[in-house]
RNA sequence: GGGCGAAUGGCGGAACUGGUAGACGCGCACGACUCAAAAUCGUGUUUCGUAAGAAGUGAGAGUUCGAUUCUCUCUUCGCCCA
């Protein structure tokens, strides 16, 4: 028997599928449409098998869907700007572009090889002018709209890699990727006011029902509104000062109020930029990093000023003023109260300046001279030493009461705070989309005229110069239009913006004059099914649902708002880890399994640590290449395994045992395939089908079902069934139309798991009728025949083989007939029976 | 510290709204083919027990005729926020 060629057969599918453009999608709007994306990929070289899982779990759908008679649209494309193209490019001497491009080609040759159905017509890459053009042109209208400004900022910033950091790249104060220390730096920044949209992208939230909950509370609390109470401190002191506003969440804790903190930023600090000792301080504090978590586990470090503020509830007592390196300027006001007894950052404080720590709050099961001690109590319970408020519950109750308190005192007013801020665009790198922006001689900031559109990067530049490149290149930088001598924007777009709207270009990605047309996006959007890593459930998704409302702002383009109907999230692939006796790492093809032990590969002697399963890492070696597995294997053998071994929202364990399996199950099937082409030449007279019809019409609902509900694990096992009871009935003997018939059905199902083997084995059977997706006969799923269960005191005892909708009365007869159970029942009372109908009976003696 | 989620054989994982726990795959064991091996095919595989049988879904309780599924307490792990 001959084996299964998949190098042949896979490059004849793919062959045949560009040629004809099989993909190639257009409006059609007498058929209903189904836009399938996945998140596009960084062309960082090579595609690596996080790509291989996120475009088989799409290409599965986007098949299915059209087999279902939807026109897909199903691009793809490149998020082609960034960081890593320009430090390569830096490092070996190259062209960030030509070393993009290449990195594109290359895996883009990888994605066709899994022969995906892609429409490559759509393709984009976002460093490409014909794209980033229109994001320039979207830059102004939103700038024309007031949804983009400048603002001097302090920012995270790189002091190796020079440049911005956004709070997530800082981990443990340092920067993600070049490891140094992070300082505090003040740079005039351009931002995107995301935080007008705050109320809006939480209420959004409420009409997403087909995303996971995990990513909806996510962007809530990253969105974060909280209510609370803005308040004006009276001060007195030495320096003109009359008043200080203040927000917090917790105005019930007003008599436990010890100390006010301002942030080193906050205007009162002009006062003292000739005091050394302030500057001295504030030195100190922008070594803190400005990411919340930085300032909670660092030290809590203070200034205190001459000034005091009244406390509004209790005007006798004073407390000092401070400025302390917690507090920032962009929450509230740059300014909050200090409770230490219900704030542990506070109570840090107040310990290490000897503050009054006085208790307002206390648990409900404590006695009411309960004394916070020993770290603060930021818990529920009643209000204790706070005269009018006290017995209240907190903080329910207590927030609204004292907010209405001081309201009515006109001591201070409600307020809505929200955690999102605004969105900072400015990189100071190269490789990013230039931002449309010109300097006059005064350094007034002028959008540049449309038609001087797109503002292109310059090519061949130097690229090992300090800094931002853009800045010292000068015949660039300097511009003259019309006459006037201007100088350019050297800063570009975080790359998080190119991926913000690319999901509307695809519906559009010829159009010249504009980012997209209308009518393109009045079809096609919104995505109906968005696929991608959890990574990027809070920064990536947010601003794409920020950037359509940015767009439609004011004036409205399209009818739609949110670009995401449906978004599911991957999880990652995952390898055993390897480590020598040095600690060092090893890749999977540097070791070697014998007799239960691993070993270095040709060295016997050094044994191998093998640790957890983690993640695929360049950094861990425990990557596998998918290039290499698409070789030995073939496409519809990795596209099989990758789904087959865990539900596709969890993490998959790469397993070399599990490939070599799937492999041999194409094989299985091409022996099948074999078996039952030779049974359709038969043709013997048998045309009694309801066994076959009836298995056949099982699998079709099991793998539509699974389908709907992406457990894609259980198609596989579906199809290891179907396997074994097709070997079977085979031997039946049945006519070749009983088996064209009901084959057909069977391959259809498995084409969108592995299309190059499904289309094959189907062009060999005569039938030529379409292909589409079976319908499920309903009818035929009603069993006659029922295994009835029988429980005696809730415990399974016995399987009686039944008729549909036998009686109650009728299958106790035939308990009493049945030998095998009646020895449990001995004779006894009948004190109970439970009957559920065509299921089971429990019987209680 | 807060929020969300998870825990089922040697392993990955099934079990629809409370109704036959362990589908399917990996691994392992035995058998067939073979001079032999690989490949392939077949059979078996939760644990204890020769067996009849008993126990069993992280631990402990509860609701129920019946709980992997619902409720409470606890343990461990993961993710996100801090």
């Amino acid at each position: 028997m001959d084996r299964y060629n998949f190098k042949e057969i896979e490059k004849k599918w793919q062959n045949y599928w560009e040629s004809n453009k099989f993909f190639k999608t257009q409006k059609n709007k007498d058929k209903k449409k189904f836009y399938c994306l996945e998140m596009f990929p960084y062309p960082s070289g090579k595609i690596h098998m996080g790509h291989v899982r996120n475009y088989t779990i799409g290409d599965v759908l986007a098949r299915y869907k059209t087999l279902k008679g939807f026109n897909v649209l199903h691009p793809m494309g490149w998020d082609s700007f960034g960081m890593p193209a320009e430090n390569a490019a830096r490092e070996n001497n190259l062209d960030p572009k030509e070393w993009t491009n290449k990195n594109i080609k290359t895996m883009k040759n990888q994605l066709k090889k899994l022969g995906l159905s892609l429409d490559w017509d759509r393709e984009i890459s976002t460093c490409d002018k014909d794209y980033y053009k229109h994001q320039q042109i979207f830059f102004l209208e939103l700038l024309e709209k007031g949804l983009v400004y400048r603002k001097e900022n302090y920012v995270n910033w790189d002091p190796i890699d020079e440049t911005v950091l956004a709070n997530e790249q800082v981990i443990d104060g340092k920067g993600w990727r070049s490891g140094a220390t992070v300082e505090r730096k003040k740079l005039s920044q351009w931002f995107f006011s995301i935080s007008k949209f705050s109320q809006d992208l939480l209420d959004g939230l409420g009409e997403l029902n087909a995303w996971p909950n995990k990513v909806k509370t996510m962007q809530k609390n990253w969105i974060g509104k909280s209510f609370g109470c803005e308040i004006e401190f009276e001060i007195e002191g030495d320096l003109p000062v009359k008043n200080i506003k203040c927000f917090t969440t917790r105005p019930d804790t007003l008599f436990g109020f010890s100390f006010l903190a301002l942030s080193v930023d906050h205007e009162i600090s002009n006062f003292y930029i000739k005091n050394k000792e302030f500057l001295k301080f504030k030195e100190e504090c922008s070594k803190t990093g400005t990411t919340e978590e930085a300032i909670a586990v660092g030290d809590k470090i203070g200034f205190k000023t001459n000034l005091f503020a009244k406390n509004p509830l209790n005007p006798e007592q004073k407390v000092p003023v401070y400025f302390a390196n917690f507090v920032l300027m962009d929450y509230g006001f740059g300014a909050v109260f200090g409770c230490p007894a219900h704030d542990q950052r506070d109570f840090d404080f107040a310990k290490k300046y000897e503050l009054e720590i006085n208790t307002v709050v206390k648990p409900y099961e404590e006695n009411d001279d309960f004394k916070v001690s020993k770290e603060a109590y930021p818990g529920p319970g009643t209000i204790i030493n706070s005269k009018f408020l006290n017995g209240l519950d907190a903080p329910k109750k207590s927030v609204t009461e004292t907010i209405k308190i001081l309201e009515e005192k006109k001591l201070g007013k409600k307020k809505t705070n929200f955690r999102l801020k605004d969105w900072g665009v400015s990189r100071q790198r190269y490789w990013g989309c230039p931002i449309p922006i010109i300097y006059d001689e005064k350094g007034k900031a002028i959008p540049v005229p449309k038609d001087k559109l797109p503002v292109e990067l310059p090519e061949n530049i130097d690229l090992k110069v300090k800094g931002n490149p853009l800045n010292s290149q000068k015949d660039w930088k300097e511009v003259i239009i019309d006459g006037k001598k201007f100088t350019r924007e050297t800063d570009t777009l975080d790359t998080f913006v190119c991926s913000s709207w690319y999901y509307l270009r695809f519906c559009s990605s010829k159009e010249k004059n504009y980012g997209f047309n209308k009518e393109d996006i009045d079809y096609w959007m919104p995505v109906d099914q968005y696929i991608g890593g959890v990574e990027h459930a809070i920064l990536h998704l947010l601003y794409s649902r920020f950037f359509m409302r940015a767009i439609n702002f004011e004036n409205q383009k399209f009818h739609i708002t949110e670009p995401f109907k449906s978004l599911f999230t991957q999880g990652m692939v995952c390898h055993e880890t390897y480590k020598d006796q040095d600690n060092n790492w090893l890749s999977p093809e540097e070791i070697e399994k014998v007799n239960e032990k691993v070993i270095k590969k040709n060295d016997p002697n050094i044994i191998v640590k093998v640790g957890p399963s983690e993640s695929m890492s360049k950094s861990k070696k425990n990557v596998i290449d998918p290039e290499d597995i698409i070789n030995t294997y073939g496409a519809d053998s990795v596209r099989l395994f990758i789904l087959s071994d865990s539900p596709p929202e969890k993490d998959v364990q790469w397993s070399e045992q599990g490939m070599a399996s799937s492999y041999r199950f194409i094989q299985k099937l091409w022996i099948l395939n074999t078996l039952v082409m030779n049974e359709i030449k038969e043709n013997h007279p048998r045309d009694i089908d309801d066994e076959f019809k009836k298995t056949t019409n099982i699998f079709v609902k099991n793998v539509t079902d699974n389908l709907s509900k992406f457990t894609y694990n259980k198609i596989i096992a579906n199809f290891h069934e179907i396997h074994s009871s097709v070997s079977k009935l085979i031997k039946k003997k049945y006519s070749s139309k009983t088996i064209i018939h009901n084959y057909r059905k069977i391959l259809i199902c498995m084409l969108p798991v592995i299309p190059h083997f499904s289309n094959e084995c189907l062009e060999s059977i005569k039938d030529k009728s379409e292909i589409k997706w079976p319908e499920i006969n309903e009818q035929l799923l009603i069993e006659e025949n029922i295994n009835f269960v029988v429980q005696i005191n809730g415990k399974k005892r016995g399987l009686i083989k039944a008729n549909r909708d036998i009686s109650e009365d009728d299958i106790i007869n035939l308990i009493k007939k049945n030998v095998e159970i009646n020895k449990y029942i001995k004779n006894q009372e009948l004190k109970k029976k439970v009957f559920v109908p065509n299921k089971l009976i429990n019987i209680i003696i």
